[in-house]
DNA sequence: ACAATTCCTGCCAAGATCG
DNA sequence: CGATCTTGGCAGGAATTGT
């Protein structure tokens, strides 16, 4: 029956649920599902599962031929009104797992002609439900944009699936069903046999009577951990060996006896973990889900690193520019742009690249090579899936900056919970607090610092700002104990700038290790300088409600003592529309550092030494350049990318093909509608000051002209802005403020008119990177510094580099010895950030400025030593998979390959290692990276004792 | 339409803590 | 020191913006 793949995608089906009346139905569809169809004849699905109901499709509605075959499902929205509804799975009749990907639609055994659809549907959610018809229609209306998936037919119009109306009243056990329904099924199943509650169908009297039990309360047998019932015992035992197991894994030690399970839905438990997310566990998967959003996540720490985008809970600017990113990876990439490290590296020519997709980019213009030939699998959600023979047509250099440490444990969690500052013991330790470091800030001036001052910035209308406070972040309510401004707080806050925000690191080699730690921790997090210190640096205020002159006052008010200048850095954290976050810099004076940083002020200290108590960086320019008025505070810098809620197709390729994820709740690519959007401001991943770019971003005055009206974003251009503004009308965005964490109040439009504009001084465009300019010039000893460095010390890099045109050079920025761990790092480097922009040209090389003193990094090293000439075209990629690899054959024990071109012999060529001898490496191939991970790279990174 | 940039997330190894 | 937990790098496609 089968004749083809056909995969009419996707349909809506709407359910209507089991107790939901007439009334109900004319108000509309209470959910909408996504299915696939394949062609069947059958208008009809038998319903099997826990529970069951007999589902109609109307034929009218349907393709001439469809049956259901397969869906996916929107996670379930647990904690909303839609959450009580219903886990809608399809498959087809064979039963295979559900989740099974869409391809195998051409496959389906034969004759779906009744698709089965496991209905789980909890009786007992709707029962008792009050106002879920509106909750559903915000549902509802994300999968809207379905339906217009251009994989539908002409007359393919979206079917609708419709659930006769539930039976009025659940207690009775055996009702017939409505006349629409199976009767009109010549194989359907006998009215009696079908449960009068869930309308789930038996094949005998005495299986529906067993299941009726279930229904009258008898909770013999029923699942210790989950509860859900069964009508087997055997099903009860193994199903409770697997819940257990799941929840086992889905809660830590410390927490299982936290978790909650706070409802049962067929084969879905769900649990409350954290307060940022609850855990879902499905058929044995344990599914980790945001609170805010409800994306899902196969694992926790997936889950808690994105958590981040909406608490902001770690604030991780870039150390060139002000942008602030959520998460590490995203600043790490950022500042690639500052840096011009080019670790991607080609093997058949040896070029390097910044990016990523700029070696991909290169290598099929260049080499003729297919992305997509070696491209790994991703999994449904996105997640990286190793690949154990997977090509590798590059070298992943090592990262030349030394990796910060992580944040610490006792950081994270004290995070969450705001902790007075006032309590030393409550605070987590600063880094710098850490033994074996000294503690820059007295314990005092950390506490004062972390002073709770008062943040919050009450607008007109919504006093919510957010107030990030120590990683807390608290909306304007008030409810929050920081949320009271505090004067004396902001007294207090005379933290020393340098904790505030040190930008650019000195590294003095002797104290480098205090510094850094006091530079990365800063700088790092805010994070943890907020964590630490509670400066309260950022705050977040809703751009709504804030006019203009509330902006400014509000930043003077809010943060007046401090803005004046002696102040601690202060900024504000405004949203703009929808869209992007933007730190204004309150106190200029201070932290003012730009085209002239006030030596004074700046509490760099050039020419003194780096004290452990003084440190000695920069600070960030908060504030913007001179020459901008008071107005440019108002000046909104937006993010490059607008962070809107991804709307992927229906069908991601890669969704099927996640046997791993858990079929309905994990599978669900991670745009697909159901998720409850976050508001905008959660979404954005970064914030950037006025007054500071991004390097690759035209001056701002070019963008100001594109202004969308809906959410402020500047585009450069009129056709991204109308795009971009197509896209509010698509997206038809919810106005449900689904952002339980922080509340910013949002209304944008008494801003309007307010800083629109302000994102673009004129003055920009001239000075393109004067917005970029390190906070001060590097004192003249680092770069000495750096340089003896390099040659004695390292000797790990040198082997494991050695050989390599790459990162061979003396590396200024790489300090001997590299991170090893917070307690011995004084005696390691940092790496030295630049003081100024560098120049890149296309494909991230640096292009020299001509002045070399200003370009400590990467200086061109990257010297080609054979051209793509070398390698005839096409190549024969056969014979080097075991080069690409970089493995050794055979052996279990990963052995790095020699370099390619030692291998083929290419390494006769000419070029600045031409002379050399054979590759050493080839003859002491262990003593290098393979390359064929980042991990390994990162490992001859850390140089490890 | 195409190029370029940023976001995203499963996986994994290293760092940080805990005991 | 080992066990446990957290952090962040990575791939590479999706999403989005720039041209
Ligand atoms: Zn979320
Ligand atoms: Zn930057
Ligand atoms: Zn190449």
């Amino acid at each position: 029956m089968v004749s083809g793949p056909e995969v009419y995608d996707p349909l809506r089906v709407c359910l209507f649920p089991p107790r939901l009346n007439e009334q109900h139905q004319a108000s509309g569809p209470s959910l909408f599902c996504d299915v696939s169809l394949v062609n069947t004849s059958n208008a009809r699905f038998a319903i099997s599962g826990q529970y069951f109901r007999q589902l109609l499709l109307s034929k009218s509605s349907l393709p001439p031929t469809a049956g259901v075959s397969y869906n996916r499902l929107p996670p379930l929205v647990p904690s909303s009104g839609l959450s009580q509804g219903v886990v809608l799975v399809l498959e087809p009749p064979s039963s295979k797992p559900f989740g099974s990907p869409a391809r195998a639609l051409g496959t389906l055994p034969e004759p779906p002609e009744t698709a089965q659809i496991l209905f789980n549907l909890s009786t007992v959610a709707y029962q008792g439900q009050g106002g879920r018809g509106t909750e559903r229609k915000d549902k509802t209306v994300k999968h809207g944009g379905r339906a217009g998936s251009p994989q539908l037919g002409p007359n393919l119009h979206p079917p609708t699936l419709h659930l006769p109306p539930p039976l009025p009243h659940p207690s009775e056990s055996f009702i017939p069903l409505p006349p629409h329904s199976a009767s009109n099924h010549p194989d359907g199943p006998k009215p009696e046999l079908i449960c009068g509650v869930c309308h789930r169908l038996f094949s005998s009297a005495s299986s529906l009577t067993a299941h009726m039990r279930l229904h009258r309360g008898g909770r013999a047998l029923s699942c210790q951990h989950c509860g859900k019932a069964f009508i087997h015992n055997k099903r009860l035992q193994s199903h409770e060996a697997s819940c257990r197991r799941a929840l086992t894994t889905a809660l830590p030690p410390r927490k299982k006896g936290l978790g909650l399970l706070v409802r049962h839905e067929g084969d879905v438990s769900e649990l409350v973990g954290d307060e940022d997310h609850f855990v879902k566990v499905v058929d044995g998967h344990v599914i980790y889900f945001c609170s805010v959003c409800e994306r899902s996540y196969m694992t926790l720490s997936s889950l808690k690193r994105h958590s981040n985008v909406h608490s902001w809970r770690r604030k991780y600017p870039c150390h060139f520019c002000d942008k602030v990113f959520a998460l590490a990876e995203y600043r790490t990439k950022h500042e690639v742009w500052h840096t011009g490290e080019r670790r991607y590296q080609c093997i058949f020519c040896w070029e390097a690249f910044a990016t990523y997709y700029n070696l991909k980019t290169h290598q099929k213009a260049f080499h003729g090579i297919n992305p997509g030939l070696i491209s790994s699998e991703k999994t449904a959600n996105g997640g990286y899936k190793q690949k154990v023979n997977a090509l590798k047509l590059y070298r992943l250099l090592p990262m030349r900056s030394q990796k910060r440490p992580y944040k610490t444990y006792s950081d994270s969690l004290a995070n969450g919970l705001l902790l007075p500052s006032s309590d030393p013991s409550a605070a987590p330790l600063p880094l710098d607090s850490r033994p074996g470091r000294i503690p820059e800030l007295g314990l005092s001036s950390v506490i004062t610092y972390g002073h709770p001052k008062p943040s919050v910035i009450v607008h007109g209308t919504a006093v919510s700002s957010v107030i990030v406070h120590s990683n807390q972040v608290t909306s304007g309510s008030g409810k929050s104990p920081l949320s009271s401004p505090s004067p004396e707080a902001s007294n207090s806050q005379t933290l020393p700038k340098a904790s505030v925000k040190p930008i650019k690191k000195h590294r003095e080699s002797t104290e480098g290790h205090r510094k850094r730690a006091k530079l990365v921790d800063s700088s790092d997090t805010t994070e943890e300088s907020e964590r630490r210190s509670e400066t309260g640096r950022f705050h977040h205020k809703s751009r709504k409600g804030q006019s203009k002159g509330d902006s400014s006052s509000a930043s003077q008010s809010s943060v007046g003592p401090e803005s004046k200048g002696s102040g601690p850095l202060c900024q504000i954290t405004v949203r703009i529309g929808e869209e992007a976050m933007v730190k204004r810099s309150i106190s200029e004076t201070d932290l003012k550092r730009d085209r002239s940083p006030p030596p004074s002020k700046a509490k760099r200290t050039d020419s003194s030494p780096p004290d452990a108590k003084e440190p000695q960086y920069y600070f960030r320019q908060e504030v913007r350049k001179q020459g901008e008025s008071e107005d440019d505070e108002d000046n909104l810098w937006r993010p490059y990318y607008s962070y809107k809620p991804k709307r992927k197709a229906p069908h991601h390729p890669k969704a099927p093909d996640a046997p791993s994820l858990p079929p309905q709740l994990g599978s669900q690519p991670r745009d697909q509608g159901l998720r409850t959007e976050p508001t905008e401001t959660d979404r954005a991943r970064e914030r950037v000051i006025p007054g500071k770019g991004s390097p690759s971003r035209l001056s701002r005055r070019s963008l100001a002209r594109h202004t969308c009206p809906q959410c402020h974003k500047v585009c450069k251009t009129s056709s991204a802005l109308n795009r971009h503004v197509r896209r509010h009308e698509l997206k038809h965005v919810p106005v449900v403020q689904s952002v339980p964490v922080i509340s910013y109040p949002e209304p944008r439009n008494s801003t309007e008119g307010v800083d629109p504009q302000p994102c673009q001084p004129s003055d920009l465009n001239a000075e393109p990177h004067a917005l970029l300019l390190p906070r001060g010039p590097p004192p003249p000893e680092l770069e000495r510094r750096d340089d003896s460095l390099a040659p004695s010390g390292e000797p790990r890099r040198g082997e494991v580099t050695g050989g390599y045109p790459v990162q061979d050079y003396p590396l200024p920025l790489i300090v001997q010895g590299g991170y090893r761990s917070g307690k011995k790092q004084d005696d390691n480097v940092l790496v030295s950030y630049p003081t100024g922009p560098l120049a890149f040209g296309p494909l991230g090389k640096m292009v020299p400025t001509g002045d070399l003193a200003k370009l400590p990094f990467y200086p061109d090293p990257y010297h080609l030593l054979y051209g793509p000439q070398l390698l005839a075209y096409p190549y024969n990629l056969a014979a080097l998979p075991m080069a690409l690899n970089m493995m050794a054959p055979g052996s279990d024990k990963v052995e790095p390959l020699p370099f390619l071109p030692a291998l083929f012999n290419y390494a006769a060529a000419a070029g600045p290692y031409a002379g050399m001898a054979p590759h050493h490496l080839v003859a002491n191939p262990s003593l290098y990276n393979s390359g064929g991970g980042g991990k390994k790279q990162r490992d001859s990174n850390n140089g490890k004792p």
